[in-house]
DNA sequence: GCTACGATGACCT
DNA sequence: GGTCATCGTAGCA
């Protein structure tokens, strides 16, 4: 598919007002798209956690804002961007009227184009299915770094489309992946069957 | 200051 | 299946 094809038009704004567990839903089956100067990378987001820091212990923000997760308390439609064990970097998406601490996290997305530029920026022999599979290969693959933390998803850096002939897809939930408070809450969504979910799909 | 520990991934057996 | 690299945060003294 050509570049040109890849990229969709955002998403209005409106769609982030949803409640973060509906937009966690919602967001399976989506196209995730990002420009760079070195070109376009997109792919379908398949596997989605929500946070909630006003009752979910495994947020971030549960315990108020920091300086690391101050764009989770934004306005909705933005990023949050933030790194994890030293040398990872995740996306969420932030949902919910600013001031209240809520995300998305997109955990992994079936890569549609772009596909040669996410393995330069991957490692020349990784296959297809493993170059945005994880929240930490998806951001290298997308070349999403912290800079674009709190960056608005409307473009026209990043933003989240509208899949090309896309039929919403089936979508199952489970508890999140790495976590070790709320760990058995089903805030986890994934399209069941689909070869780019990370972790156990069928769990 | 100091320390423990991650919303992970790569590589090994 | 298991180990470990690697370092910014946050919590506490």
């Amino acid at each position: 598919m050509p570049d040109s094809d890849c990229a969709l038009s955002p998403l209005a704004p409106a769609f982030y007002a949803q409640p973060t567990l509906d937009l966690a839903r919602a967001l399976l089956g989506k196209t995730l798209v990002r420009r760079t100067a070195e070109g376009v990378t997109a792919g379908i987001i398949v596997e989605t956690e929500a946070y909630v820091a006003a009752i979910d212990p495994a947020a971030h923000a549960y315990r108020g804002q920091t300086p690391r997760n101050r764009s989770m308390f934004g306005p909705p439609g933005h990023a949050y961007v933030y790194r994890i064990y030293g040398m990872h970097v995740c996306l969420n998406v932030v949902t919910e009227p600013a001031g209240q601490a809520a995300a998305v996290l997109i955990r992994a997305v079936e890569p549609t184009c772009g596909r040669e530029l996410m393995r330069a920026r991957r490692g020349a022999g990784v296959p297809d299915r493993d170059l945005c599979r994880g929240p930490g290969r998806l951001c290298q693959a997308f070349a999403i770094t912290l800079a674009l933390d709190g960056a608005s998803l409307h473009g026209p850096e990043l933003w989240v489309a509208e899949t090309l002939g896309g039929a919403p897809p089936a979508a199952a939930a489970s508890p999140r992946i790495g976590i070790s408070h709320a760990a058995d809450w089903p805030w986890r969504f994934y399209v069941p069957g689909n070869r780019y979910v990370s972790g156990r799909p069928w769990k």
